[in-house]
DNA sequence: TTGAAAGCGCTACCAT
DNA sequence: ATGGTAGCGCTTTCAA
């Protein structure tokens, strides 16, 4: 026997009806009889049939996907699922998305296969949305297709959601200032991605305006990072008395460090992270932080998207709020 | 002028070749032309053109898409952001896939949704992976499609990723005892999840074996949850030495808890954690945990709905690892 | 190297 | 309420 995958035509045959009632009984559809309905369900049941989306697709003319597109800079694939951020991207899409019958499709690769995926993507995609795209991808992406939104990374031309990381680190440092930090060390991220650039800015900014020293040092956006960083710092610069750290993720390992040599936070070091992410609450004390609104501007992307009238260099910017936990405040509730 | 959508049509009769012609030439294949190629392409980029997936897809048979569905039981989407466990999944789907041009698309629905979800996706998907999917929904989607896998979730007849959650907590008490711990309490996770009944389980097999009180509390599998379990139970039982927290999560408020009233971890009390998710590595001291194969589940999952024969009742199985830090052994390295 | 044409499986319109 | 049928936009033989 020729096991050949069923088509609604064998289930029209079957039931002795024909493809349109089938088709109308199967979708619900007005002007079909309960029994016939149920016969075509019946038929349909044993022949194990399953309508094809694609014909579905075409023959109707809805159907559409839009597509999440991350680079994973680290050799390891790992760190997508350990990074906070990414599963927030997907709630915002996921909410935006709901109602609608829109679907939404991940693609994730590494940076060496990042412009292969980046073409395939564009060349099908009804809309995309570039979550740790480099400026030049993001480029490369919206040539051949402008229906897409960089998140939190700028590039020429790419429509843009943003969040104010410069005025976050500013208002973070801003923070340990005011309760009363003076010699405050900084924990930033990698030059090349776009948040860590901002906030490095807003780090200059603030001990500029302060006039206190830089301290600083790179912690690569992991906790171990964090942590070593730290760790070095705390021992050049045994007076620091605050620290902004510019992700929550190396803040939980700094705030490991500083425990670790009998310093206490917040009364010896005050500490502040960003992102607001789960490694905020879990650290011990929770971390002040600058809360970035990630799921909403995954659903502000979405949207546009959803819309359509994606003119170039359209913009979207997101504030940041300050907020204070046991980390710089002793007196915060958990 | 109107603005239809171009199709190759388009593109060919103002290339002034034929359809296949340009059919060919933009999708590289043997036996075109090199000034062919390149005049389509130029025309295509003019025009704007973008092929139609669902036409091409159905034209040549081949394109396929892997959906996974997750069932949010909590009234906020946002958990499913701030939740470690679900980016792993994405993750090892992602290895998975990798190679292959199958595609992943996610859903997400809350619970009042989930059945409507459930019969939408099970109506048309290749194959799924049911995260957090209850027992009955899990069998009712596997009534309409049965190219389905259930994550951790068991349910009659569907097939079944699992990892030793019994065991593992058995290991993880197992090693509290044997560090010298004998007032054991025990936080755990709702009943309504099959993880946290298995964990309770292990859990109950340890104490009745090693002849130990039962000292538990429900957490929820959230953070405050735990925080407020540990300082419910301390406070009742001040003489705890030990606390088996059935998720990180969980483990990292109960930290909170615990040093927030002064206790040492691990001298006063040690704590073990499970899932080693990012929040052990967060929490400070930094928890010992029960690792769980999140990653290597789902990709198992995954290339088992891609190659297609899934018995009934197919179940893989997999071992979990007890990692020790420092909040069950003060000479761990962090 | 190219063109003509036959579908892919389904929906939706127009009759009946 | 049902049946016939014309496409949806593309790929892929088969001939030229």
């Amino acid at each position: 026997m020729h096991h050949r995958k069923p088509t609604i035509e064998d289930v029209a045959r079957e039931a002795g009806v024909s493809r349109a009632t089938a088709s109308r009984a199967m979708n619900n559809m007005p002007g079909s009889s309960a029994r016939t309905r149920a016969l075509v369900a019946q038929v349909a049941q044993t022949l194990g049939y399953r309508p094809d989306p694609a014909a579905r697709a075409l023959a109707s003319g809805r159907q559409m996907a839009i597509d999440l597109v991350v680079i994973n800079y680290e050799p390891d694939l790992v760190w997508i699922g350990g990074h906070p951020y990414f599963g927030r991207v997907i709630a915002g899409m996921t909410t935006a998305l709901a109602g609608t019958d829109v679907q939404l499709r991940i693609h994730v690769a590494s940076l060496d296969k990042a412009g292969e995926l980046i073409d395939a993507v564009a060349r099908t995609t009804a809309g995309a949305v570039l979550v740790n795209v480099t400026s030049d991808l993001a480029v490369r992406f919206w040539r051949q297709c402008p229906h897409v939104v960089s998140l939190n990374t700028p590039a020429p031309m790419v429509p843009l959601v943003a969040s104010d990381n410069t005025g976050g680190a500013y208002t973070a440092l801003a923070h340990l200032h005011r309760i009363g930090a003076r010699r405050i060390a900084a924990i930033h991220g990698p030059s090349i991605n776009a948040c860590a650039t901002s906030r490095r800015h807003g780090h200059r900014d603030l001990i500029e305006d302060a006039g206190m020293p830089d301290l600083s040092a790179n912690g690569a956006f992991t906790r171990e990072g964090g942590y070593r960083a730290a760790a070095r710092l705390l021992e050049q610069h045994p007076d620091i008395d605050g620290m902004f750290v510019a992700s929550d993720l190396m803040a939980a390992g700094a705030v490991q460090a500083i425990t670790a040599i009998g310093r206490k936070i917040p009364d010896d070091v005050a500490v502040i992270g960003f992102d607001d992410s789960i490694a905020a609450t879990c650290a011990n004390p929770p971390l002040s932080t600058i809360a970035l609104p990630v799921e909403e501007m995954a659903a502000t992307a979405t949207r546009a998207l959803l819309d359509g009238d994606l003119a170039p260099t359209w913009l979207s910017n997101f504030p940041v709020r300050l907020i204070t936990r046991q980390s710089t405040d002793a007196a915060a509730l958990c």
